[in-house]
RNA sequence: GGGCGAUUAGUUCAGUUGGCUAGAACGCACGGAUCACACCCGUGAGGUCACAGGUUCGAGUCCUGUAUCGCCCACCA
């Protein structure tokens, strides 16, 4: 039945077989209190605001091969999943498309109704997400899935927020803040994206408020002059002690305002400016102070004390309602966009004849990463969190490893296990400058946001109502602080009585939200059951178990964003840091180095992969991709929607100067294209109907996982008809390897049974007793690809140690694929006719699958668990002396190979070798002279005594490989012979008659090896390289040059 | 402006502390329906390691500079 397998597999049919038994045998799940070195991770949780993507599926299968390579060694992992609920991007997402569908604004609502619709948003996309995971393989513990705004989190938000704030560390604050004026909320800096502009610098005459003269200031804003409240000179400039002392008249607003000095303002060149600075050369050394409007000019106004006034409404627009009374003869712009205001106010110095020039100028201005407009910064209320307190900032930096910081040893440190386990390490050890250089120079974060979707502030004031602790039931829950005048109250926790206290006082709730970054920050403890007091108290509780995590896998642009906050919260309340390691993973970009993004049309949807390619073959061709580096290209491949021809698209620059993929003709307006990036994401209609072509976006990349795959399966299947015949272990096999562990399908405590019987350390395999009647392996092939088999385990191990995947992935591929099957399944074919009469080589060859399976198992997961049940029922002898492979039902629970140094063998290698080179050379014989595949060709092999002993024991191996019939002579080469030289040995190859095709390989063959003559000999006459180079080095050359030699005479001359 | 990367075969990438004739995969060329696999097998071609200096017996690797590309941070005069 076992060998019945399907000629190629299909990852359609097996992936959701494979998803039910893991599924069935909670194979996920963990449990705090099981033994087992404790080692955990968070999923960076993806946004609710749309499906995952390709740098997602990249993200979270690199944490689920940790996951599931630590669970196989017997680790209590756990992979703690779960989705943010992305405050602005969400609500502007659904505010978009409700404005599309309905016409109608998020202000039509109350606000309980929108969020109900948000809500709706989210919980579609959390359950798409979450689909997308499992497709993927991911091994989550799906029972402890989290968001952040459930209420196990909101219960840490309050928790943290109340401490925080009780402790003085947020405070409320009037601050410029980046002002979002279309979606009316501030942005953290992090949010904001800088766009180079093409902008003007406008020359505006200010006159003196004595008639004697005027200034003459350079801004790029002029509409902002209606809030000036001083003019600014340096103090070095020359013309600054004139003006001491005076004051200017603000044109149109009337308003009279000082000359102040300042070391802020860029000299201009004509006075000792830098001419290199473009600044300095447009600059008139005059400046106009707008405290509320620029965050230089605020600094300027708190050094002077001037006044600040706000000339602008949220949205906007020029008001006198905000701050701003005495408006002159400003009225003309009230009401008008700041764009207008510019417009009308510039025409205005015109006509009154105070506009001196305009000038081009180019700059950088910062714009909404969501809306996309440009950010006014703008004077209004905000809480902030006082990151910059030795105790949030200083502890972060504090818990940095020390060889890692100040950029001290690269990334050579990273992989060293010598400093403390307990500091936060970065992987590449680049990052820590990151890291560094943002705890270094941070700011305040400002943590509300004008959003109805987040969690409401908890905290109520009233600008006259007063209440003190007595007022309340449970004061201990209570923090009350005066800040402005007015009364801040802040309850931890949702408390109707509390409530009830503070609105009969006319205390109302700030409407504001926290920033989302906020719950993100206590995500390692939110979701680990913290602020829960038996969490905290319980020192076997998953809190203390898991956190802090193992390690945190994320890409780096978020080491500021995310990184830096779980760090400090983690520390501030925990004591400790959130993880011990923090892996940053390169970047995909498509085949132009461009990031892949909706707007160009060049993102790969993971689905789409699954689909085409498989879970598995996506998984890994991703894992082979995570190099060191901090990017890596996927050429992107597009379908036409309606040739349904695959091509690589080519790019455009469009008219403002962005690069936009140019695939198909009318792309955009395809109906049809614009599923490209929206499977799963316009419901319904990702699915293709025969008639109906989508175009989906992939890559030819993943053939390569594809093939892999594909050869793994029919490897398996091979080895598995194999092994049907071969001997099956003494006693009883069917309890040895079908542990009964469907028993307890419900279970989740209990441990896989090979995990069971380990200590809490690692399993030790040299211990294990073989199989009793396993047999000895003495055949070359055996013992050789034994050997390869340890060095292999060992240099997955090593990879996956240092979060080098690339190297995990080459090394599984190469083992396999060039050692296992094109050498050793080759070599043990004829053995393998009857399996029966070499039990060796059968134990060899079944425990060899078994750890490739293993070996694999956490990159393609669900091609190995099947592989690996079809193992099982053939129940070969699995498992040698030094290589331990106990049984397991199910894969993902079996036990992670050890490397078993015990099989190294350096003779059994070199003799391989030697073998290789042997039939490569005679295989390029028969290829060059055009033999026919299957005519079996007479070798005559003419070697040293010592190594034609060696030869003779394995002439068989030579002759099935190279379909030949070889014999060990001296030398006798006959005139017709094509002749090689390869691993110190001459072949010639009877009755090759193209004499031509001889006589050309030969003198390319003399070609080579003149030069290589060439070479040694250079290098050997040089007295400074037998002096100084390693005296076994000059050996090597002495040799290789004594060689080429040698084999050069024996080439008849032509 | 500050920082961090990258530049190696047609393409995507490896290349450990400097030391064999610089490797792999895909693609390409030639041969092959062989009883695991044509998503395969065998063989081969293909590289001035971005450029210019330097250190060294020896540089893809270390140093300096240049160019191009990318990312992060800062910056509305």
């Amino acid at each position: 039945m076992t060998t019945e397998l399907p000629k190629s597999f299909d990852p359609a049919v097996l992936e959701p077989i494979v998803r039910a038994a893991w599924e069935s045998h909670r194979a996920f799940a963990a449990d705090p209190s099981d033994p087992g070195e404790p080692y955990s991770i968070v999923i960076p949780p993806p946004n609710v605001t749309a499906a995952l993507h390709l740098g997602h599926a990249l993200n979270n299968t690199l944490q689920d091969i940790l996951i599931r390579k630590h669970r196989m060694r017997g680790d209590n992992a756990v992979w703690l999943p779960g989705t943010d609920h992305a405050g602005i991007a969400t609500q502007t997402v659904v505010e978009k498309r409700v404005f599309q569908e309905e016409g109608k604004r998020r202000t039509d609502f109350a606000r309980d109704e929108f969020i109900g619709r948000i809500q709706a948003w989210k919980d579609d996309y959390e359950a798409r997400i979450t689909e997308q995971l499992k497709a993927m393989g991911c091994s989550c513990d799906w029972d402890r899935q989290a968001f952040t705004m459930d209420p196990p989190r909101a219960a840490a938000v309050r928790e943290a927020f109340f401490r925080l704030f009780a402790d003085g560390l947020i405070y409320r604050g009037k601050r410029l803040v980046n002002w979002d004026p279309a979606t009316q909320t501030a942005l953290a800096d992090d949010e904001v994206e800088m766009e180079e502009i093409d902008g003007h610098f406008y020359y505006l005459r200010y006159p003196l408020a004595d008639g004697s003269g005027h200034v003459t200031v350079a801004t790029t804003r002029p509409e902002t002059m209606l809030g000036d409240t001083a003019v600014a000179i340096n103090p070095r400039d020359p013309r600054a002690a004139d003006l001491r002392g005076q004051s200017v008249r603000l044109p149109i607003v009337g308003r009279e305002i000082p000359i102040v000095e300042d070391n802020y303002v860029v000299m201009p060149v004509r006075f000792g400016g830098d001419d290199k600075d473009p600044k300095a050369v447009l600059a008139t050394g005059f400046l106009k102070v707008t405290p509320a409007h620029d965050p230089n000019d605020h600094e300027i106004g708190r050094r002077h004390n001037l006044a600040v006034i706000n000339v602008l409404a949220p949205d906007g627009t020029i008001s006198d309602r905000h701050g701003w009374t005495d408006i002159g003869d400003a009225g003309f712009v009230l009401g008008q966009t700041r764009e207008d205001a510019r417009q009308a106010i510039v025409h205005w110095f015109k006509v009154n004849g105070l506009l001196e020039e305009i000038k081009p100028y180019r700059h950088s201005v910062g714009h909404s990463y969501r809306s996309h407009v440009a950010i006014e910064p703008y004077l209004s209320d905000q809480w902030y969190c006082k990151v910059t307190d030795p105790r949030l900032a200083g502890a972060a930096l504090a818990a940095m490893a020390e060889d890692q910081r100040d950029g001290a040893k690269k990334d050579a440190a990273a992989s060293s296990d010598h400093s403390p386990k307990s500091a936060l390490r970065f992987h590449p050890a680049r990052y820590a400058r990151t890291f560094q250089t943002w705890h270094e120079n941070i700011r305040d974060w400002c943590i509300s946001r004008q959003l109805w979707w987040g969690h409401r502030i908890p905290v109520w004031s009233s600008p006259a109502g007063r209440v003190s602790p007595a007022n309340f039931a449970d004061p201990a829950n209570v923090s009350i602080r005066a800040m402005d005048d007015a009364q801040f109250v802040c309850l931890r926790t949702h408390d109707d009585a509390a409530v009830a206290v503070l609105e009969s006082a006319g205390f109302t709730q700030d409407p504001d939200v926290l920033d989302t970054w906020f719950s993100s920050a206590l995500w390692p403890m939110s979701t680990l059951g913290w602020p829960d007091a038996d969490a905290i108290a319980d020192p076997r509780s998953a809190l203390n178990v898991w956190n802090p995590t193992s390690v945190l896998c994320t890409a780096r642009e978020i080491i500021t964003l995310w990184v830096s906050r779980m760090v400090m919260f983690n520390l501030y309340f925990l004591n400790r840091l959130p993880f011990r390691d923090v892996f940053i993973h390169a970047m995909i970009q498509d085949g132009h180095g461009q990031k892949m993004s909706k707007s160009l049309g060049n993102g790969v949807d993971p689905m789409d992969i699954i689909h085409s390619h498989g879970a598995d073959a996506m998984r890994f061709t991703l894992t082979g991709m995570a190099t060191n580096t901090q990017d890596v290209r996927l050429p992107v491949d597009m379908v036409d929607p309606v040739s349904a021809e695959t091509f690589t698209p080519h790019y455009i620059t469009d008219s403002a100067g962005y690069t936009v993929a140019a695939p198909i003709q009318q792309a955009p307006s395809d109906p049809r294209r614009k599923m490209v990036s929206s499977y799963g994401v316009a419901s319904g209609k990702a699915h293709a109907t025969p008639d109906q072509p989508v175009a989906r976006n992939t890559s030819a990349k993943f053939d390569f996982g594809r093939n892999l795959c594909n050869k793994l399966w029919n490897a398996g299947r091979f080895v598995m008809m194999s092994l049907a015949n071969a001997p099956a272990p003494a006693g009883d096999p069917a309890s040895t390897t079908q542990p009964a562990r469907t028993t307890h399908p419900q279970s989740s405590t209990a441990p896989a049974p090979t995990n069971a019987a380990a200590p809490s350390t690692h399993p030790a395999p040299f211990t294990a007793p073989a199989p009793a009647n396993a047999p000895a392996p003495t055949t070359l092939a055996d013992r050789w690809i034994l050997s390869r088999l340890a060095r292999a385990v060992r240099d997955a191990d090593e990879g996956l140690g240092a979060y080098r995947f690339d190297q995990y992935a080459k090394v599984c591929y190469d083992f396999f694929w060039r050692d296992f099957c094109d050498w050793y399944l080759e070599a043990i074919k004829p053995a393998m006719r009857d399996p029966a009469s070499a039990p060796a080589s059968a134990a060899v060859l079944a425990t060899t699958l078994d750890q490739v399976l293993r070996l694999m198992h956490p990159a393609i997961p669900f091609i190995t668990e099947t592989l690996w049940s079809q193992l099982n029922s053939v129940r070969p002898i699995r498992g040698l002396v030094g290589i331990d492979a106990p049984p397991s039902e199910l894969l993902i629970h079996a036990r992670w190979p050890a490397p078993s140094s015990r099989w190294i063998d350096d003779s059994a290698e070199t003799q391989w070798q030697r073998l290789q080179d042997i039939v490569g050379a005679i295989r390029n014989l028969r290829n060059e002279h055009k033999v026919e595949i299957k005519k079996r060709v007479k070798v005559a092999i003419a070697a040293p005594p010592d190594i034609a002993a060696d030869l003779a024991v394995h002439i068989a191996l030579i002759d099935l490989l190279a379909t030949c019939d070889s014999s060990l002579s001296s030398a006798s080469p006959s005139s017709t012979a094509a002749r090689a030289t390869a691993a110190g040995v001459e072949l010639y190859v009877e009755g090759l008659v193209d004499e031509s095709a001889e006589k050309q390989r030969l003198a390319k063959r003399r070609e080579e090896l003149t030069r290589a003559i060439a070479a040694m000999k250079a290098r050997l006459d040089n007295p400074g390289y037998i002096a100084k180079a390693p005296p076994r080095l000059v050996e090597q050359s002495r040799a290789q040059l004594a060689d080429a030699e040698s084999e050069l005479a024996k080439i008849p001359d032509a």
